[in-house]
DNA sequence: ATTTCAATACCAACCAGTTGGTATGTTTGT
DNA sequence: ACAAACATACCAACTGGTTGGTATTGAAAT
């Protein structure tokens, strides 16, 4: 396939800086072409309708940022409780610089678009349920050392809901700090959640007080 | 002023439904007009620009919001703490039926035109932050009463701070139910949050454990 | 090694429909 | 009479998408 890839990559890569900048909608083709550098035909060459540029989006969102995470310090932590919380605090670290840069494209795009494309819709979510679920095993793997059911019989709540409720924060982290202008209260929301999951496993076993 | 009103108000109702289920941009000054059954010239009498329209919705949402919430059972809890887990039952009883029903038109807007349309984008601002407002003064009072300081000085965490956490996690709820197609996972996403608040002041005040 | 061939990657110009917005009315209440 | 509330008709700019075409490729045929 030669040096293919050029164009469809640029479009992708302008793609998600226009999109989480601007929105959806109102980022146009013509948009898309001119950040990408190419032209009209060539975007539709490699996409067939700008809704599948958006679903193409996402997914390549989702791969780029599973090796992101994948490739991150918090997987050295040995622990899986501790690793949790090494997760955590790497995305706090991460709410820094400008808003476009640490937002989400699939929460951002999936607001827009779920009821008008459902496709772009379905790659958002499986973006977000993807990233979720590389949580739910060390969540997991914490509720047994401490004898609790991941799947929530003994406590109410799974380690999937809790992976899922990470990202609940988060994006909603995001939604406050673009409604304020700065990354400080999405800070302060992640620190509720590390402290949340703190208490949770604190409670669960109280012969080991909080360090 | 007569009847005055009758076409603003149905046009900013048009907006509230339109915007919840389409996103901003996509809702056209045509399909506000004929969902409102006004004229454009109408429109452009009430309103500057789509700009100013998407103000005044937000405006106009914060407005209904509070009247909303002000007449909401949960104010009859006598205790300010629940008084609190009265608020978040409630919110979760909210949500129910279709995603654009009980879905935040600030949270949704502010998303795709923080950028853009920063008129706007305050408005949402203040809709939310004012929403969080209301809930200060109880997660204060709940805090005083446990000889915790409410600027956080004692926790790390301040009324306010937690105020605005429920908001995120309210947003991000929202926006894992519209990529997952229904309100379950933000049901589990608000229980979690009902569970942080609740070891939250039960670690506080260890003489009464958990009802 | 060269030619052939088909596929892929890409481009400039164009199109029909839609966009937010306006100019110019007409109606209605006081 | 007068102003506010609304309606009709219209527009320039832009929208996503298409057209017909060229440039570049890799592999097969010669």
């Amino acid at each position: 396939m030669t040096r293919t890839g050029t164009a469809r990559e640029k479009i992708l890569a302008a793609a998600i800086k226009l999109v989480r900048a601007k929105g959806f909608t109102a980022t146009t083709v013509d948009d898309l072409c001119v950040e990408a550098g190419v032209t009209k035909g060539a975007f539709f060459h490699h996409f067939a309708s700008k809704e599948a540029l958006g679903a193409a989006a996402a997914e390549h969102w989702s791969k780029m940022t599973a090796a992101f995470f994948a490739e991150a310090p918090y997987h050295q932590v040995a622990d899986p409780l501790g690793r949790l919380f090494a997760y955590i605090q790497f995305r706090r670290d991460i709410l820094r610089g400008e808003l476009a840069e640490f937002t989400c494209l699939a929460g951002t795009m999936v607001q827009e678009v779920y009821a008008a494309h459902p496709v772009i819709g379905a790659a958002c979510n499986a973006s977000i349920s993807d990233h979720a679920a590389t949580l739910a095993p060390d969540i997991a793997a914490a509720m047994c050392e401490r004898g609790l059911d991941p799947d929530g019989s003994t406590t109410g709540w799974s380690a999937e809901s809790l992976a899922l409720h990470t990202q609940a924060v988060l994006q909603g982290a995001f939604i406050l700090a673009k409604a304020k202008g700065g990354p400080t209260i999405a800070e302060e929301s992640v620190e509720h959640l590390s402290r949340y999951i703190r208490l949770l496993f604190t409670v669960a076993e109280p012969s080991r007080s909080a360090p």
